[in-house]
DNA sequence: AATCATTGGATCAGTTGTAGACCATTGACT
DNA sequence: AGTCAATGGTCTACAACTGATCCAATGATT
């Protein structure tokens, strides 16, 4: 008789609701969904938005504050500010299967986003918005460069009109961010990866998904391979 | 000067923890993950991998065996066991732009995990546990099909040796099963789908990369032409 | 027939998280 | 200079959830 295998079910709730608050605003800043400098809804709203009651996103924001990713100013027209530079992370070892697992899971959905991108064909604004988010880019302190990165990545997920699409590649985003949080930031490489995002801009404009997709997995391949190089 | 675009944030939390429970032990249910006939973990077992307390997963289970999905026996080598057909659900009426959604990301998930699933290589006993995965399901009752064919097809996807593959292919599986539960199951389909999944498991076992994934894209699109058919 | 480990069933004190009201502060606007 | 709406800061009563203990039932094993 076959053994009995049978996979195991994912936990309902990973941590407290603080911890999993904290992570989520943690998460949509180094995502650049909160640019550096911008500022966070109020208290009011984003408990709202997160579902969670003030009391507990106060927690979660105290602790963003001790650790400096956001300023609070009180007052009308106060609030949450991101701060100019993210903080550097606690780095922890790298795992060759997880570094394995999350570039393969992106490299299936990154080059995919990008081609639905340049099928679909982005509208005027659009348009417009995308490429000025690359420049921004381009121009962007070191310190800022991983969540304007980020938010790039997204918002060419975001033109895919598929919506889960863009959950799937936040979400690898994320994982893959907290592992180039544990290697150098190199300017020549910033220039290639600059290089690189032109391409696949443009191809996405240009309407030409074939060309988008290709571009695109360049791209990834290319900080893929920097990333295994420093497993040794 | 440019519109302050800000994607929402998702919610921490969706319901509370009896409902998210509740909801995990269906999809795991209806995933095949407990095949019909099977037994659940003890409660206790169960309420540890969910991380929840063992009330929380009571009324869960409590739930589950009022909508006889499960039924319970108490005493050493009683256990909650799934039923052997499971309960019809309530149809909530189609909505477009969310099976547009599911089937996008689907059509680029599941291809690539057939893709790579046939680039390892499954060893000897997950060979032969594949092709008896297979088999059964082409004999099962009408009853049992569903959660069989996702049992299937989430095997393959963990044959891609991608953790985080597995959990994404897991997820659309889950919705994508809550679409077709609005449509009828037709003897004709059935064969159908049981000759393409052939193809995909034989090419898998032959080694061939590229025709497992071309036979998976040629499933896919058969059920989700019947989907967007049943939209009007 | 008796044993007993394992399972579901029930209860309760303690902790975590929520909802809402209210206060304190700020700065654009009049 | 004064107003006031929106924001962060504080507190409290309430609900949800936990974890721990104990009870009741069952059936393979002896």
């Amino acid at each position: 008789m076959r053994e009995q295998i049978r996979p195991t079910v994912p936990p309902v709730r990973v941590g407290n609701v603080f911890e999993e608050t904290m992570e989520r605003l943690v998460r949509s800043i180094r995502l650049g969904q909160f640019p550096p400098g911008s500022r966070l809804p109020s208290e009011r709203d984003l408990a709202e938005e997160l579902r969670v009651s003030r009391t507990t996103l106060r927690e979660a924001l105290a602790e963003l504050k001790a650790s400096s990713y956001v300023t609070v100013r009180r007052g009308r027209y106060g609030g949450s500010y991101v701060a100019d530079a993210l903080p550097h992370r606690p780095a922890a070892p790298l795992d060759a299967d997880e570094v394995s697992d999350i570039l393969t899971l992106r490299r299936i959905l990154e080059p995919a986003a990008a081609e639905l991108a340049a099928e679909r064909g982005p509208t005027g604004p659009q348009r417009e918005e995308l490429w000025s988010l690359h420049v921004e880019l381009t121009e962007c302190s070191v310190g800022q460069y991983r969540p304007l990165d980020s938010r790039l990545h997204l918002r060419i997920a975001e033109l895919s009109g598929t919506p889960s699409l863009l959950a799937a590649v936040a979400d690898t985003r994320a994982r893959v961010n907290s592992l180039l949080d544990r290697i150098p930031l190199l300017p020549t490489n910033l220039d290639h990866a600059n290089a690189q995002h032109t391409e696949v801009v443009v191809a996405i404009l240009d309407g030409d998904p074939a060309a988008a997709r290709a571009a695109m997995l360049d791209h990834l391949d290319g900080t893929a391979a920097l990333l295994r190089g420093f497993l040794g």
